[in-house]
DNA sequence: CGCCTGGTTGACGCTATTCAAAAGTCGTGG
DNA sequence: CCACGACTTTTGAATAGCGTCAACCAGGCG
């Protein structure tokens, strides 16, 4: 299927976020020939794989999955429309996550020898990846405190706070709350908690008026309290855009 | 102080894993040019500062830390030599981590700028970088799944055999065991456990006979029974190398 | 209508934390 | 050489947080 790049979520985040210039935006776009729809459920890509496309999110949820032997799974990232699902598949033989659709998604595919010799061509495209590689492991570095440090409450306030801010920058946000289209074991996949604690916690943080999760759809009642509780700084997502030097 | 670049764990890692030429080799050890020593506990910078240098851990081991608010903290990934210690630092406004020294470190500092535009000159220099930056990531995607879904004894076992790999990739290891200088208060820091926990883990993985650390080694008494116990499968350290594709 | 998935709740157990104290280690200075 | 203090390791006892198991309910969809 033919892509509307240019309205895509991941263009605006590049035009908002990067430097780059009409021309440069629009050579990005034009890669971004073919669109795939998934099934919520489906694989994009399973570790293991030989990366052969980069796949970047336009519409819907999706996770990076890693799999344990006892089939037990721990979603690494959660990504949102505008999100690369995959740039470390430009330069690794295997890929060592797997993506899964969590909602039925759509997805352009771009092809990857094509991005490596754009991005070889202009630096300040090249650039503008790497910032996007860089910003995504700042929230892979915020979620890895939440594991490590946060009680469950805290991690999905944390979550929620996170995700206002990452969706209102796409426009699928309002400050009262958003569209969190995500089971509670799937939260709980994402948070390293089992979904038996995801709905008590849910439950402990309506019942304490700070935000509540029905209807595929988070209100948040008290943002302020929300963020106090998570401890919450939206300084890691790197809002501000990349530091602009000369070329 | 001056550095010996070409002789630095950093410079042998590039050789080993990247296509670049003697001569692309040499211009990134020619930024090399100013060591610093830090002793332990000291902060090369903190979070919110702004970058200036990169940094590149040339002995010694350090970690970026995330402080939280009621002074606990977390290490969000292990540094040892021929790491970089801040990569992102060439295109964020401000850190969002510090990097912290674990033990006395010999640290040689590259001109941001330096080295932004030998990136730009020299694609394939890029591409080294950004390789870099992704095996990064793959190692705090593991360590995440750690933090969420193995055991304090797992987390132990599956740190020592990630770090016996790193270490012996620049032969810092022999297959019997490593030198590792942390405490065990600082291994909790870097596995989301507590000091007391540690160390109840492991006095567990001695008296099962799968390692042991005393004297700021450890040794590894079953390093297969190790790997099992974590599920330890070295495809994510990527010690294969880049994936090399025409230029 | 029955099935299937997802949400909800209770009882119970385990893992890791907390608090506290004692013993070992190391560097420093007298 | 020993004494001292600071830090680290070690251990115990009590507790909290989260997981496990199991049952029941609600809604969507064939």
């Amino acid at each position: 299927m033919k892509v509307n790049a240019t309205e895509s979520a991941f263009i605006r985040r590049l035009r908002k976020l990067t430097p780059l210039d009409d021309l440069q935006i629009g050579a990005v776009a034009d890669l971004m020939v073919d669109e795939q729809k998934f099934a919520a459920e489906r694989h994009l890509f399973s570790e293991g794989d030989q990366p052969e496309w980069t796949h970047i999110l336009l519409d819907g949820w999706a996770a990076r999955v890693k799999l344990l032997p006892d089939g037990r799974r721990h979603f690494a990232a959660i990504l949102v429309a505008g999100d690369i699902c995959d740039v470390d598949g430009l330069l690794v033989r295997r890929y060592d996550y797997g993506v899964m659709a969590l909602t039925p998604c759509s997805v352009a595919r771009v092809n990857r020898q094509a991005l490596l010799a754009l991005c070889d061509a202009h630096p300040a495209i090249a650039r503008a990846f790497t910032w996007l590689t860089f910003v995504d492991n700042a929230i892979i570095n915020e979620a890895s405190v939440s594991l490590a440090r946060r009680t469950a409450a805290q991690r999905l306030a944390h979550f929620f706070c996170e995700l206002v801010q990452r969706l209102d920058f796409i426009d699928r946000a309002q400050p009262t709350g958003f569209n969190c289209p995500l089971s509670q074991e799937k939260l709980a996949d994402a948070l390293g908690l089992t979904g038996v604690h995801v709905n008590r916690t849910l439950r402990e943080l309506r019942t304490s008026g700070l935000a509540a999760l029905s209807g595929g759809a988070v209100r948040l009642l008290d943002p302020a309290g929300l963020r106090r509780l998570a401890n919450f700084s939206p300084a890691y997502l790197h809002l501000e855009g990349m530091r602009s030097t000369p070329l």
